[in-house]
DNA sequence: TTACTCGCTAACCTTTAGGTAACGACTAAC
DNA sequence: GTTAGTCGTTACCTAAAGGTTAGCGAGTAA
């Protein structure tokens, strides 16, 4: 019964990754999907911790929506908010270690995203061109 | 001028960086964001090509997201959509080459998602012990 | 006094994602 | 021939993400 043949085995063994697979990706997404995360996690590893340097960095976000991504992220274990009481209150967010774990993902998906970027690129100037 | 200091010239330097890979990322998660694309990528490269297998495996999707996804993802040239107009018409999606640079993304996220879920588990086990 | 910055927040509205349910066309069983 | 299942597609509707505007409280600069 067990070695019958490979197919049945294999397509077991492939469902069984499948799910592990999927599980977990859908761990991540759940974490760090959406439009926002990952960029104000960039732009902070780049040196931007206040409020209004990151609504400048992060291409056309709000600030409500600013407001409530730091919020998650804050809970979430990736930034720490620091309000220092001295003179002028100010307010700083700061990377925890813990949103170093993301520099894998980060750095696939921009290499991923240069070469898709040219690969749009290039299907439009063929398609531009090919007119008879 | 050039050698005044390199916090100035280091700033700069950081914030083209930064643009430029906030815009490679957010090129990325135009093309492979939302909750279900990477998920359906996924499913197909572990030998899912039909509809209802597709549907089985992913876990929550509706038809009509699943439609309406497999329709952007071959727009996008991930997928191709295979009809064989013999005997009961069976339709096919099949993963093209391109799909395949995905592959780093894919890895990247699913060991993050899988560390990720790690950390929770610890993180809920502390707090549920630290009960006085 | 006026005006402007920073770090938000609330109220309101639009857009998109996604669920439900039903259909068409065809097969298989009862 | 009636019910049930496969393989999708479509129309309709809700929920939630996110944009816009406005403003507040505290500081700063003219």
């Amino acid at each position: 019964m067990k070695e019958q043949n490979e197919t049945e085995k294999s397509t077991k063994e492939f469902s069984e990754d499948c799910h592990k697979l999927l599980s977990s990706v859908s761990d991540a997404l759940y974490a760090i999907g959406g439009k926002w995360k990952l960029m104000i996690i960039i732009a902070m590893a780049r040196g931007n911790n206040r409020f209004t340097e990151l609504q400048r960095m992060v291409n056309g976000i709000s600030a409500r929506v600013l407001s409530s991504e730091l919020k998650e992220l804050e809970m979430n274990g990736f930034i720490v908010k620091k309000v220092s009481v001295g003179y002028p209150v100010t307010i700083e967010y700061q990377l925890l270690p813990y949103s170093e774990t993301l520099q894998e993902v980060v750095g696939a998906l921009s290499r991923w995203g240069v070469q898709h970027r040219e690969k749009i690129k290039n299907d439009m100037s063929k398609e531009g061109s090919s007119k008879p």
